[in-house]
DNA sequence: GCGATCAGTT
DNA sequence: CACAACTGATCGC
């Protein structure tokens, strides 16, 4: 949970995951995902008064989390003061105190933070120099070391402050499987039972978050499952018996594997995701474990472990590090101790190791005795000692496309918004409950671990530990921009007034190399500011964005075609599938049985099934969310989406909305 | 009645 | 096992 107060020391105008208190002052919000503890007075009135009093204050975030954000009626005051910025896309932002007229300029780039649907990292940079703040995240081992705007010239950058997310920053949670890992355990049980019969089905029981989605996707797309919903929370406002093949079960006891009243019994184990860690000696043992006669526990964790933390860490390698939250059962001092010896400061004062090689920039690497362990640390494997690790290539030249203001995104369609039973669904909520827990709680906490287990028709063998990493990356798709001499942000300017030259339109540059977009303090026009030899005509990529007032009428024409996303996260192939699995919180009244041939179907009465299909049973409480930010690697043939697919895709993935699954990602490009 | 907070639950 | 979110009780406005 979240101890961060809001504000960063660098730039204390901004305030990032808080909007209470002290942060009411702030000049300009950030968001880094849509988990309530990062959201508190987001809603409340004073932030409301703020907004209406003071017109130049923008929330900014992810194009992903504003969708998921404006899904809820509660903030859809906001609508009009949210800009999304894409993720990997520097973007200027004029920070202005609206008593003073002082204006701080500042660059922030979202990067993809692995812990939810829409979740970011900041990388802020500024006259106070570059600070990152990771919100929540969940980086394998070397995944900084692929962020391509982490880096500049090749090198790591100058990092002076990482506000770190140390949930697991304790060496008990020293390991978590990776996402692959847990997967592949999960698809191994999930396979075991399901091709049993077409009546043995899986209820994967998820508890209110939503994060779970690459599991889900990556389940559908094993087995080409149907997905039954089981919204805890009552989205459902249908009659129980409507929302499932009444020739099947029972909706109401579908969980629970008991006999449908009218005829056939069906086999259900329930896989329950929570976190499972493993000590620094500990042996890795099954990501799956045997909880009770039919049902197991399964891997999945949200938040780096202990020495993912450690690696991003040292590979960072900043100044300071500032712990976001204190695991329980430990302290901010025992949790510093730790964050410490992985910052520059402290390496440049007692250094533990001496650097064997050459380094483009100094950086020593300590000697943790509880770290430096067999396979997990490369750092000595490389033919230097201290390898920069960094693997941003020297790219031959890439021209940035020209970026537009980022708020376009708020021209939606409203009714893409407007899920269906918003009000419904609080009314169903208790009835369904209902039904729901009048099924056996077959995951019950107080089942005893099996360590054998059950036998019977229906016992799956447990899968074995998997040790294949299912997420390798393909990275190459990091690698197509060249912004390698581009350091210009690393020595931001000053804060000079955007100068002279305005211009009604977007403008790009002539060499395409950097493209200002500043809104000045007119809030019906756009400016370009050239900047002139200011170090920013080096800035690719960046795109400039003013907190002052937009009037949301004149940024359409801004987008249109002009935006190019970066494949790396934004796959939309994957986000729309994940979408299919997950309609839209409280709002979304729809089951879905999707089918990997295509047709979304909302169930309804008397549709008919077949019997090869395998049904999943998913059960998830409400806020769970469509798509994910997390590893999901690229596939070959994915071909960049187009603005318009973009925003169809994050409209849809906040709304969860029913999208039609075509064979493969790739069509969903199409729609 | 609403929101904040805390403790307990899942 | 934690986490994120929910529920209910309490308190103050």
């Amino acid at each position: 949970m979240s101890s961060f107060q809001g504000q960063m020391a660098e730039y204390p105008s901004i305030s990032i995951d808080r909007f209470d208190r002290e942060n009411l002052r702030a000049r300009a919000y950030f968001l880094s995902h849509c988990h309530k503890d990062h959201m508190k007075g987001l809603r409340a009135p004073a932030l409301k008064r703020r907004l209406e009093c003071s017109l130049k204050v923008y929330l900014y975030c992810s194009p992903v989390t504003k969708e998921l954000l404006l899904t809820s009626p509660k903030y859809r005051f906001w609508e009009k003061r949210i800009i999304s910025i894409e993720i990997e896309t520097p973007t200027q932002i004029s920070l202005v105190d609206e008593a003073s007229g002082e204006k701080e300029e500042i660059v922030v780039t979202l990067l993809p933070a692995g812990h939810c649907p829409g979740s970011v990292m900041f990388l802020f940079q500024g006259d106070n120099g570059t600070v990152l703040y990771t919100g929540d995240f969940r980086l394998a081992k070397g995944e900084a070391a692929r962020m391509e705007l982490l880096h500049c010239g090749g090198r790591v950058k100058d990092i002076q402050s990482v506000y770190l997310d140390t949930t697991f920053c304790d060496p008990k949670f020293y390991q978590i499987p990776s996402r692959g890992e847990c997967l592949s355990g999960i698809l191994e049980l999930v396979r075991s039972w399901i091709t049993r019969s077409p009546y043995h089905v899986v209820w994967l029981n998820c508890k209110a978050a939503y994060g779970y989605e690459y599991l889900f996707t990556n389940l559908s797309e094993e087995f080409g499952l149907q997905m039954v919903q089981c919204w805890a929370l009552g989205t459902l406002g249908r009659e129980p018996g409507v929302c499932v093949a009444e020739e099947y079960f029972q909706w109401n006891k579908l969980p629970c594997g008991i006999t449908s009243k009218n005829r056939i019994s069906l086999h259900t184990i329930s896989i329950k995701p929570s976190t499972m860690w493993f000590g620094e000696r500990t042996r890795k043992t099954n990501v799956i474990v045997r909880t009770g006669e039919s049902s197991y526990r399964a891997c999945f964790s949200f938040h780096s472990s202990y020495s993912e933390i450690k690696d991003f860490l040292s590979y960072i390698s900043p100044v300071n590090a500032y712990p976001n939250v204190i695991p329980m059962g430990t302290t901010v001092d025992k949790v510093i101790e730790i964050l410490k010896p992985l910052c520059r400061s402290s390496q440049n004062t007692e250094p533990k190791y001496k650097p064997l090689g050459q380094l483009k920039r100094a950086r020593t690497t300590h000697l943790d005795s509880e770290e430096e362990e067999e396979e997990e640390n490369d750092l000595f494997d490389d033919p230097l000692p201290v390898p920069l690790r960094h693997k941003v290539p020297n790219q031959q030249t890439h021209h940035p496309e020209v970026f537009p203001m980022t708020e376009v995104s708020q021209n939606q369609p409203e009714n893409l918004r407007q899920s269906t039973g918003c009000i419904k669904a609080k009314s169903m909520k208790t009835s369904l409950w209902a039904n729901f827990i009048d099924c056996e709680e077959s995951n019950s906490e107080s089942e005893e671990e099996l360590p054998i287990p059950a036998s019977g028709q229906g016992d799956p063998s447990p899968p074995h530990q998997q040790k294949t990493d299912v997420e390798v990356p393909q990275w190459d798709v990091f690698f197509k921009r060249n912004d390698d001499t581009d350091c210009s942000l690393e020595n931001f300017p000053s804060s000079t007034e955007a100068g002279g030259s305005q211009s009604p339109k977007l403008f790009s540059d002539s060499d395409g190399e950097s493209t200002h977009i500043s809104s000045q303090n007119s809030s019906q026009s756009t400016h370009i500011s050239e900047q002139g030899s200011q170090g920013w005509d080096s800035q690719s990529d960046t795109v400039l964005l003013s907190s002052q007032e937009r009037n949301g009428g004149d940024s359409s024409s801004m987008n249109k075609g002009s935006y190019r996303p970066r494949v790396k996260e934004n796959l939309p192939g994957s986000q729309m599938e994940q979408n299919v699995l997950f309609p839209k919180d409280t709002y979304s009244e729809d089951v879905n049985v999707v089918s990997s041939a295509g047709e979304p179907t909302t169930v309804s009465s008397g549709k008919h099934i077949p019997q090869e299909r395998k049904l999943l049973t998913l059960s998830t409480n409400a806020d769970s969310q469509s798509s994910s930010d997390f590893e999901i690697p690229a596939t070959p043939e994915a071909e960049l989406p187009k603005q318009e697919h973009l925003q169809y895709l994050y409209e849809k993935l906040a709304t969860g909305e029913s999208i039609v699954l075509k064979k493969r990602k790739s069509s969903l490009l199409d729609t």
